[in-house]
DNA sequence: CCTTTATGGATAAAACTTTTAATCATGGGA
DNA sequence: TCCCATGATTAAAAGTTTTATCCATAAAGG
């Protein structure tokens, strides 16, 4: 389990890809093939890396890859999910068995 | 890039855990706190490994760890949607930079 | 100043996904 | 034969993702 709150990979977007390539986001958008509020609400973490959009920003800017990017967003989820495991409660199976 | 299509983690979760443990998938799916069809979709990958899924395994089995599962799960999604990237051409950013 | 451009927020709509419930047919054991 | 587990089907509810449009603000350049 990661021990602090990891970072939305929309941050890292931002600042590491489009603040340091002195890129403006509607023309990341545009160049991604997304809308500008799509890319926006990832930016401003109010949005996630999907899949397919992992593999767009691999395909435009090379690294971090797909499959990085993916990364970040499920660390990002299990934190938030990890913090509300108290409405889930599951306990361990090995209790059940023989 | 992964190589080859990798296993659905629904496959895994089948043979590594319900049948090796001699389970049955009502029972899992009850003690998950799920119902018996979420569960089955995912066993014939019919469906996904949410975040919240993944917390419940782990919290139920302990191994493989919420994060594991969703590394399979990303790299099953990732597999997917490379092989339909046809339709969302992206090209480098690279060229249009100064 | 004034104009253009970039941005985030609000609102609404469409498309898609996830989960659930109820029901049914099948097939394996006891 | 009867019960149980399962996958499939159908339908519904809830949630998510994406898009489009419009607006207010703020920054940059003339």
């Amino acid at each position: 389990m990661a021990m602090f709150n990891p970072a939305h990979p929309g941050e890292i977007l931002k600042e590491l890809i489009i603040e340091s390539l002195g890129l403006t986001i509607t023309d990341v958008a545009s160049h991604l093939g997304v809308s500008r509020k799509t890319l926006s609400k990832i930016l401003n973490t109010h949005g996630s890396i999907t899949p397919e959009m992992a593999v767009r920003l691999e395909l435009a800017f090379g690294k971090p890859t797909a499959d990085h990017w993916l990364r970040m967003q499920n660390a990002f989820d299990l934190w938030q999910t990890r913090q509300q495991k108290a409405s889930f409660q599951v306990s361990p199976y090995n209790v059940q068995m023989a």
